[in-house]
Formats: C-alpha cells, sequence, structure tokens
DNA sequence: AACAACTCAATTGTGTGCAATTTAGTTGGT
DNA sequence: ACCAACTAAATTGCACACAATTGAGTTGTT
C-alpha cells in the first residue's frame, strides 16, 4: 500500500489496483486484444477500423473531421490512413475548396469491407459481456469522465 | 449510420460514437493525457509510474511479478525499465536463487520519489470527477468487462 | 494589396503495447 | 545424468499516440 494524499486532509493508503485508471487501462487494452482477434480476418486494427466506420457511415470526410471525431491528431492520422491507403482501402486528395485539407474517400474495396464488418460491433458486445443497460451506464459514465478530464486539462 | 448484426437476427443501425469501446478507449487516452500533465514534474510517463507504484508498495518485485500485476509483457516492460534504470529510478539484477528472473528494485531516488507523488492519485481522481460511489460502481463494471474479455480470448 | 495571424496536414521524436522469436536457465521424466 | 519441455527476459518488428515543429494555404485587418 501506498500513502497517498486526497486532498487537503485525507491521507490514504491505496494500491495500483485499486486506481479506477487502471482498469480503464486495462479495459482498453483488453479489448484491444479482442478487437485484433475479430479484426484479424479484415486485415484492420482497431484504430483503422473506427477511421473505416466514420467514412462508411459519412462518406467522405477531411482528416480534420476525422480528428475531432475519434480525438485523433494528424500525428496520429496521417501514417495510419497512408497504411489504409496503401492496403487500398481509402484514397486521398487534396479538397479543392481549401487546399490545406484533405479529403478521405473509401474505395470501393473500402466500401465492400464495410459489408464483411457488420457483426464487428455484435461480437465485441458479446465479449464484454455487459447487459446493453450496463452498457449504456457505463458510456454515460465515461462520457462525464471524459468531459470532465477535458475540462481540466484545457 | 453503419449497419450492424447483433447475435444471429437483430439488425440495427449504429455510428461510431456510439460504441461503448470507443468511450473506453478515449477515455484511457484522456486519463493519459491528465496523467502527463500531472507527471511531467516527476519525469515520469504514466506507464512508468505504473511500475512505481508497485515498487512503493512492495519493494524489489521481479519482472514476471511485474507483468502480472500491470498485464504487461516482457516486450513492454524490458525496454521501459530500462529507462526508469537510466533514469536512476530502480535498479535490475538477476535473483540469484532463479537466474531466469530478474528482481527489480527502487534506488533511494526512487523511493523518493514516491513521497514526491503521494497528491497524484487525488489530482486525478478530483480531474475525472467522480464521486467515490460512482468511482467504485464504474471500477466493479470495469473488471467484469475485463474479466469476460479475458475469457473470450483464451 | 500586403502581411500577420491562423488553420490544416505532415513530419519528427519519444514512448508505449503486443505478437513472435531468441537466449539463457530450470525442471521433470526416464 | 540426460534431455525434452518449460519458463523468464530480452529483442525484433509493427502500429498507435501525442507533443512539438514544419510547410503550405487561407483569412482578416489595415
Amino acid at each position: 500500500m501506498v500513502t497517498v494524499k486526497f486532498g487537503i486532509i485525507r491521507i490514504v493508503k491505496i494500491s495500483v489496483e485499486n486506481l479506477v485508471c487502471f482498469d480503464v487501462h486495462a479495459a482498453s487494452r483488453a479489448l484491444d486484444t479482442v478487437y485484433r482477434r475479430v479484426l484479424r480476418e479484415l486485415g484492420l486494427t482497431y484504430p483503422q477500423y473506427l477511421v473505416m466506420m466514420v467514412l462508411w457511415e459519412r462518406g467522405p470526410v477531411t482528416v480534420k473531421e476525422l480528428g475531432l471525431t475519434l480525438r485523433l491528431d494528424s500525428g496520429t492520422l496521417s501514417p495510419l490512413l497512408k497504411r489504409l491507403e496503401a492496403a487500398g482501402l481509402v484514397g486521398r486528395e487534396r479538397d479543392v475548396s481549401d487546399e490545406r485539407s484533405v479529403l478521405v474517400r473509401p474505395t470501393p474495396e473500402g466500401v465492400e469491407l464495410g459489408e464483411r464488418a457488420c457483426d464487428v460491433p455484435g461480437q465485441i458486445f458479446e465479449a464484454a459481456g455487459l447487459a446493453p443497460s450496463e452498457a449504456l451506464d457505463l458510456q454515460r459514465t465515461l462520457r462525464r469522465v471524459i468531459a470532465s478530464l477535458d475540462e481540466s486539462s484545457r
């Protein structure tokens, strides 16, 4: 047990495993492992799958919009998109109306992959073993945490 | 919205932002950002902080034990420990009773750092903005999810 | 029209994270 | 005692993730 100060007053002892953040981190990695197995046959990583989901849903989007949606910056997205492009799943071209922006669009192969990927969310959901209402609760809580963390690092 | 199959029967439409796993992933990264700010003055990254917490709590441990506690493998821990060693915070030596194992122990500087780090969990907890009971609920849920995911990837 | 301030992507550098392999050391069965 | 099976760490290779910087393009103000 490690001695820890909470606020000004309370002194408690805590161990690594009791940090909520540790479980968030561990859950994220455990999800990643399951995704890796499920996405293996599609040839996608989890972040690549998230990008493709945005494209399947919205069609062509800018890198900027991808970043806002997925909370990722260009340092992550640029090389990731380069790999998706090399895999023949997306195309990239400068936006003619604003040459700073790059439009990312799914290729026909990319669209076709979306049809083969339609049972991925179900498989993950099943592996997570949560009832739908529990999943909703979890999601609500996490979103509040994210908003609060964002606020504190503004 | 992307069409998705859940189980055999139900067909629903879902968008990226509605995947619980997306929020888990996003929360993990948001936590990382706040940790980065808080740990900056201590010169630690979040995973390095987790390792140091185990050492502050238990004293010398093997790499194996670190890995089991933090759910990390040697591929992650070896270079991380090398950096902690280079920073003068830990020492590494072969276990004399089993030359395969490596014992990691905090140096005096490492121990001293632990005293300066005692308000980190409180700062993170506050930034997350959860009531203690909510944090406990979240933790319980996440642990069930982790166990279920582990089970499914066995 | 000029130019400073801003915006968007890409790049660079560092640090995880994990699969797969390698190397060194241990153990159990014969 | 031997050797196969096992175990622990380290290494290799790949893919995020983000801070900081760079370079190209746009906008607003004067």
